[in-house]
RNA sequence: ACUGCAAGCUAGACUAUCGUCCCGAUAACUAUCGGGAAGGAAAGUCCGGACAGCAUAGAGCAACGCGGCAGAUAAUUCCUGCUCCUGAGUAAUUGGGAAGCUAGUGCCACAGAAAAUAACCGCCACGCUUCGGCGAGGUAAGGGUGAAAAUGUGCGGUAAGAGCGCACGAAUGAAUAUGGCAACAUAUUGAUUGGGUAAACCUCGCGUGCUGCAAUACCAAAUAAGUAAACGCUUGAGGGCUGCUCGCCCAAGUUUAUGGGUAGGUAGCAAGAUCCUAACAGCGAUGUUAGGGCUAGAUAAAUGAUAGUCCUCGACAGAAUCCGGCUUAUCGGCUUGCAGUAUUU
RNA sequence: GCCGCGUUCGUCUAACGGUUAGGACACUAGGUUUUCAUCCUAGCAAUAGGGGUUCGAUUCCCCUACGUGGUA
């Protein structure tokens, strides 16, 4: 449980997507984009996750496949300490976009990912 | 041993912890247990099918594809084997293609007399002559151009020449015999010889109805109302109807713009031209029989991370309806057969 | 996923199967000018890659690579 990440954690609604992607507000740390939105939809997690690889600068599938399976990693170590950051009254929506020029280890993206959330958590 | 050619196989292994998706069971709303979880190309979408919807009285045209023979298949233009032509290679082997220019039309730049009913310079006899040639013919041996110039060489023949005749060849299609299921090959006979190009238009033969799982079916919601314009109401607008035409049927409203609005779920969807192993038939594509297995099924979309050990230190790369082929990318490793070179016996 | 279209100098483009692949802008050099700009002259520079048909391919055919559009 305190590890984990399933269906309910993730962004699944094809609704959901096209509004944070026109409404949400872009944050921009290092190799990493957040798109954030507060919405009032009522649910039993408080922070749902979208990841995503622009494929204009990986064509590749299994490069895009790769970097979305590091960036989930990455957020799951330390979803506790993430999730904190954020008010638990609201429930929020969260697009995780990676757009470097090249593959980071895990360590420093779980670095990076942190620095980005409280950025985003502090406007 | 080295270099190469062809065919095929493989695509790091194991342990521990955390985590993802699906199925089943127990719980009952998020947990536990058990089972399963990417490829040889999943890719490109170049072909062929399955499956689904629509269409289909019938006829013609158009469009597209293919074109040696036989086999194989659910099916094909792919595949397998063979025949012929041609390019590469010392060879094993391999790339390309194969109906018809004697149905018609077009094109063949530059050069050249002429690029297709051949005659510029030549050669030849005849007539005239002011002896320089001129006229009306015959001829295609020689000349140079070009990618290509009217079957090559020799002898005979002739006014000069010419397949005009002969000998030896070349090419084409025909008949007969032999071999082969056939394409075709070999031999003999007699015949003919006025270019190339159909991956030029085209002709002949054969094939193809159209669209594609974002197909399609069901549930829920919606496609509304209003306004404006055009055409029409049996003298037929429009639709069925698809590339077009004929033809057939239905027909009183139809079309466009504006306006405002939907796009969620379930099935399709994983037991099949199925996979593995073995035997048999066949040169092979492939087929038959026996035994065993159930082996991804998501919908923002699942296989990852960390630590350790070993080795040859790990390439290209990620399913989205499913199969058969082709093409392309690929670090390496292994097996079999064959060719060439060198050495030894 | 399915179905189409295209690729020519650095950029925008032209071409009947037949020249050394043409033009404009840009770039380089020279001239004109006291100098710069304008103008004039010359130069540089391309058929996406591979194979085939043809005497000869930018053009015709096949394969590959890349780009781009449609379809809810």
């Amino acid at each position: 449980m305190l590890y984990s990440l399933n269906k309910r954690e993730k962004l699944s609604n094809k609704q959901d997507i096209q509004t944070l992607f026109s409404k949400g507000k872009a944050f921009f740390v290092a190799p990493i984009q957040l798109l954030v939105l507060a919405t009032d939809k009522k649910e039993l997690n408080n922070i749902k996750v979208g990841f995503a690889a622009p494929k204009k600068k990986y064509p590749k599938a299994v490069q895009r496949n790769r970097i979305k399976r590091l960036c989930k990693e990455a957020y799951r170590l330390q979803k506790d300490e993430l999730q904190a950051l954020f008010n638990p009254k609201q429930s929020w929506h969260i697009m995780v976009i990676y757009s470097g020029k090249e593959l980071l280890p895990l360590n420093e993206l779980q670095k990076a990912l942190y620095k980005a959330f409280k950025k985003a958590s502090h406007v």
